[in-house]
DNA sequence: CATGCGTGGTA
DNA sequence: TTACCAAGCAT
């Protein structure tokens, strides 16, 4: 290499490189300093090291999904007593993990569980693999997920992208896609500034960060260990980002539900496709909205992820698939929101 | 890449 | 009450 050319790299580097790294470190540092101070005590985190048991991040992870953590905590903990390990888990029938799961709701997030489980115990000698782009070819584990583990139980230095985190870069740097094209962007932005070490501490707070101060209305950007660094704050403009992705109605649908009760035994039976899958139901159809109004019950009314259904309740007395159970051992079969909100009408 | 997949909290 | 949204993934 000439001499010219490499003194005008030297300049280029000297010019450049320092200020960008000041930033990284800057910005990284002023958001892990904050997040040391403000994390809470949660049975699945370890703050300031990393943690020990990639299970409990694995099994806390995808309870997180499209979750809040107010929620997980409780089943968090439940999961644990019942299933302390992966080979636990591995060795349980569905059934029992489909009920310790019931009422967290996106089922087939169970189901994966326990099929990677097995997985793992079969096929990886009961071991996690410590890079994201092994563990994001198990079953269940997505690229979030994958980031997760290997970051917070095996510090790999490979950000998350969660909807937390697309809304604070979308902020920092005024990003203007939507969906897909926002969640690489903010990867991208993201990935720049994620440290050597510290990896799940630094995603864990670049999410807290997102889940409380950077919150999607009125954020608290007074309070922000970051916002000298954020273009949307400087110019005015955090209620603009993220940009609003349009969105869809959903439908209303409508169903009736068939009691049947003979000699204190109820008529249940398992779904078997599809919407909670393997999950158990009293048998109900589809109705129209006109035929719905005639019966005389008052409905149960429950909100899927995208649908809405009104069930009313019906005596009946007719046969289909499915099984007679005892009244009081109905409890032990897993069953979902809408239909605990059914049973609850008849007890 | 758009859509299907639960549930609970909040404005 | 409605609307929105929350630490996503599979297809």
């Amino acid at each position: 290499m000439k001499k010219s050319s490499k003194g005008f790299l030297s300049d280029l580097l000297l010019s450049i490189y320092p200020l960008h790294c000041l930033f990284m470190r800057e910005f990284s540092e002023k958001l892990l300093a904050w997040y040391y101070d403000v994390a809470r005590e949660l049975p699945f985190r370890v703050v300031g090291k990393v943690h020990p048991n990639p299970y409990h991040v694995w099994v806390s992870e995808i309870m997180l999904q499209q979750t809040t953590v107010a929620t997980v905590i409780d089943y968090f903990n439940r999961w644990m007593t019942r299933f302390p390990t992966l080979q636990d888990l591995a060795d349980a029938d569905e059934h029992d993990v489909l009920k310790a799961w019931e009422g967290l709701g996106y089922y087939s997030r169970a189901r994966n569980l326990h099929f990677t489980a097995k997985d793992l115990v079969d096929n990886y000698g009961g071991q996690f693999p410590s890079m994201s782009k092994e563990l994001v070819k198990l079953k269940g584990i997505g690229p979030y997920t994958a980031a997760a583990i290997s970051s917070i139980a095996f510090d790999e230095s490979i950000v998350v992208v969660d909807g937390n985190v697309c809304r604070v870069m979308a902020r920092l740097h005024m990003l203007p896609e939507v969906a897909k094209a926002l969640e690489e962007s903010a990867r991208l932005k993201a990935q720049k500034v994620m440290p050597d070490h510290h990896c799940g501490d630094f995603n864990s707070a670049l999410m807290e960060l997102g889940a409380t101060l950077c919150s999607p209305t009125s954020p608290s950007c007074e309070d922000c260990p970051v916002q000298e660094f954020c273009k949307a704050y400087a110019k005015n403009k955090v209620d603009q980002f993220p940009k609003p992705k349009p969105k869809l109605a959903q439908p209303q649908k409508y169903g009736k539900v068939f009691w049947m009760e003979r000699d204190g035994k109820v008529f249940i039976r398992k779904r078997t496709e599809g919407l909670l899958k393997n999950l158990w139901e009293l048998p109900w159809v589809e109705i129209d909205s006109k035929e719905f109004d005639q019966i005389d019950q008052k409905p149960v009314r429950h909100v899927f992820s995208h649908f809405k259904l009104g069930l009313k309740v019906i005596d009946a007395d007719l046969e289909s698939e499915g099984i007679w159970v005892e009244k009081s051992k109905l409890l032990d079969y897993p069953f979902s929101k809408l239909m605990l909100k059914v049973l609850g009408t008849k007890s």
